[in-house]
DNA sequence: CAACCAACATACAGTCTGCATGTAAATTGA
DNA sequence: TCAATTTACATGCAGACTGTATGTTGGTTG
């Protein structure tokens, strides 16, 4: 017998001890905002004290970025999943599109990574993790549509952050309560605008 | 004689101060950030005390609203002055959007509109302002662009907001060094190919 | 010119962040 | 296996900041 509840190797403390905070610091930054959060609160409501805090995270910057990080992760796994993963360019871009603003329903992400994020983070590191999670299956979609020439050749960089921003702003007015068609319908035709053949009517692009 | 120079009315007072302390607070604010500013570093350099601060103002947060406010005012401004006014929609866009990018340059501007804003005040208090002073002028040139069926027709909010992001985006980029050339030849491809007979091959649409 | 009010300045209370110091538990290596 | 060392915290403190309450001076008004 081996003191059975206090034997935790120094692994495991650190790791749960971090998922602590950084799920307690989710829900506040969330349920209101980076500013308005305190490290007091934060640990309290992960169960330690800040001298916790202070030893696994430089910082409450740092704190939060681990936050936005596993975040963005999540939303480019949900995207990923419900990816078919064969079919035409264009009609991979448009599941990417709605598996995109179906993950950002999830509460807070928008203020999480679209409001938050960069102004506490900076525009420079939120495109780090962006591109190391999210940017990187659509930018690779638009790709793929120019390669087949479904797409008119443009610069991909510029191309992906533009569309990325269009996606993030239809997020954040879906949010607010906008109608999610219009907003839909309009991130389609700015796609379809791009294909050279392609014009009007380019099928069933009923929201439902 | 009149008591040469203390001798001011209380409205000068109250809009000299109001002045300096929005000039004092942009400057910081641009120079650092909103969190990073305090209000005893802002009344330093406009040369009053925190009395006076928040007497004009109720709080560190309306300060920065009306400096924000002020700014987006300005852009508004330099946009309407660089439109000629009369050109076919399409050209008018055109001109309209190279006028925000260059308006976007002013130094802290973007930290101001697109970092800090949003986060501070909100989405929605920052779309009230843009309503309020730069959208408009996108917003009829695009209802403008659909009468005469230039452009396809599309829900004019939606079209409006999403468009306003990607040139917030590319602003944001070109400003971090990304080439201007490529963020302006997508945002051109974006426009014209929501154009229902215009394809190709637009004419002139190189930079210089 | 007397009463009033607007425009400040000063002082204070509460809270927060980051760090320095202390302690118990785990890991190491001889 | 056990002493040395490092890791994982808890506690206490210094500095700074925000918002407000209170005082004071100068303009305004009947």
């Amino acid at each position: 017998m081996q003191q059975e509840s206090t034997r935790r190797s120094n692994r495991d403390r650190t790791e749960a001890t971090r998922a602590d905070l950084i799920a307690a610091a989710r829900k506040l930054f969330t349920e209101k905002s980076y500013a308005e959060t305190g490290t007091p609160e934060i640990v309290a409501a992960a169960g330690v004290t800040r001298g916790a805090l202070y030893h696994h995270f430089a910082d409450k910057q740092a704190l939060f970025a681990a936050v936005v990080e596993r975040e963005a992760a999540a939303v480019a796994e949900e995207i990923e999943r419900a990816s078919p993963s064969s079919l035409n360019a264009r009609d991979a871009l448009i599941a990417g599109s709605d598996a995109y603003l179906a993950a950002m329903r999830a509460p807070g992400r928008t203020r999480l990574l679209l409001l938050d994020g960069p102004a506490v983070l900076g525009r420079a590191a939120m495109d780090a993790i962006d591109n190391r999670h999210g940017n990187r299956s659509l930018r690779e979609g638009l790709v793929a549509a120019m390669r087949t020439n479904t797409m008119t050749r443009l610069p991909v960089e510029a191309l992906t952050a533009l569309l990325a921003s269009a996606f993030d702003r239809a997020a954040l007015a879906i949010e607010a309560g906008a109608s999610a068609e219009d907003y839909r319908a309009v991130l389609m035709a700015l796609i379809d605008g791009l294909s050279p053949a392609l014009r009007q009517a380019p099928g069933p692009a009923r929201t439902r």
